[in-house]
DNA sequence: GTCTATATCGGGATAGAC
DNA sequence: GTCTATCCCGATATAGAC
């Protein structure tokens, strides 16, 4: 009886989700409002603030999902691709094109990152398991990885790809080119930018700067 | 007579705009009304709504405010030094000097940064002045420098720098360490890597990155 | 536990009178 | 330029149906 009784409820929460989406989507984030979400959804106002406490609850939802998806997306690319730069193409390519359909609402992904109480900010509490999740995508490409990469910067890449891959998602925010091509020349032309830098990072006259890296990182971190 | 009536209206903004700020720096942006505003400069909430269409306008008019400051206090720093990596400097730790006694509030500078098509992105419309002032100081900085910088990347110096003191600001939102100290770490060390790269830059062997930032760039910039 | 209906509040923003 | 009244909407509260 209990389950069903919660298969039920997940449906309704679901049906209400579903239509927040929709209507985020054709019509942006701000202009719609939770009546009319309940109203489309056929339920009551009180019913969706049951299932979701605040609208930004909604985006939390959003947010947990795609990176669900993504996580397993990547773990089955990696399977079949050795190459790195190849491997990280594919995560920063995934996210942009899972995202795509949504790009007249997910600015709100943003718009409290600054703010790191802030429950939807990549930085707060909230997120920390989404960041995690993230993070690990970039430490599993590194895994088995056979790029002869400079040993200080190994086990602070994960972190510093993912900050590059915050970066790239800023950029398609902005993106105003038709179909957000400009962000797919981005990444195409930033990867190889940051593997030609790579590859040098293992020279000798490289060291300062490599050296250098691995104090900011940890100056940053540290407690 | 007309004067006269320019002259009070100037003080009654003048007056909200004050009492703005301070709320916005004791108690937060979302913490104080506009009602309180109103209400504690004496005026009635219509009156503050003539004078600053939105709650938004007011910190506009920080941001105009305090960029005015930071070209004047630049220029003069400049007359007095020549080094370049001393001048970026500058122009990064005055900014966030500048910016201190308002941590409690400034994140919503961030608030809709991915936003282009809202007002106080600084990427919209209305935030140009203020984005090409402050490309400028980078560009005065640059004008009179002894370095040996590779011409190609002298003439987009300017906007990649703007964007570079815009992840400084950025880090700074997020910097929770006593008094920002790992902001001006950062400032410091990423300015120290930052220069030795640009001395690298002339290199042969740097000569594919070089290529790739100032492709990716004009990638970028076109329409 | 899930859901409806409705009232209420707080706060951003607007309209219209003066 | 200034005020008062009002609207809209996110969020909360409550009472009750099943």
């Amino acid at each position: 009886m209990k389950a069903k009784e919660t298969k039920k409820s997940q449906q309704t929460k679901q049906l209400i989700y579903n239509t927040a989406i929709a209507l985020f989507t054709e019509k942006g984030f701000d202009q719609t409002t939770m009546r009319e979400i309940a109203k489309q959804a056929n339920i009551s106002l009180g019913l969706a603030y049951y299932h979701f406490r605040t609208k930004d609850d909604l985006v939390m939802k959003f947010y947990e999902a795609t990176q669900k998806e993504s996580l397993q997306a990547c773990k089955e690319f990696f399977q079949q691709e050795s190459k790195l730069q190849s491997k990280i193409q594919f995560i920063l390519k995934q996210k942009v094109k899972q995202f795509y359909p949504y790009r007249n609402f997910l600015h709100v992904l943003a718009n409290h990152a600054s703010n790191p109480s802030h429950p939807l900010s990549p930085f707060s509490q909230e997120t920390q398991q989404i960041r995690d999740d993230a993070i690990h995508i970039f430490s599993l490409a590194l895994q088995h990885s056979k790029d002869t990469l400079p040993k200080d910067l190994r086990t602070i890449l994960p972190e510093l790809l993912w900050l590059y891959q915050l970066g790239i998602i800023y950029f398609w925010l902005v993106d105003g080119s038709e179909e957000k091509r400009k962000t797919d020349a981005l990444i195409d032309e930033s990867l190889k930018l940051l593997f030609s830098l790579l590859k040098l990072a293992n020279l000798p006259l490289m060291g300062k700067a490599r050296k250098l890296i691995v104090s900011i990182y940890s100056e940053i971190k540290e407690v």
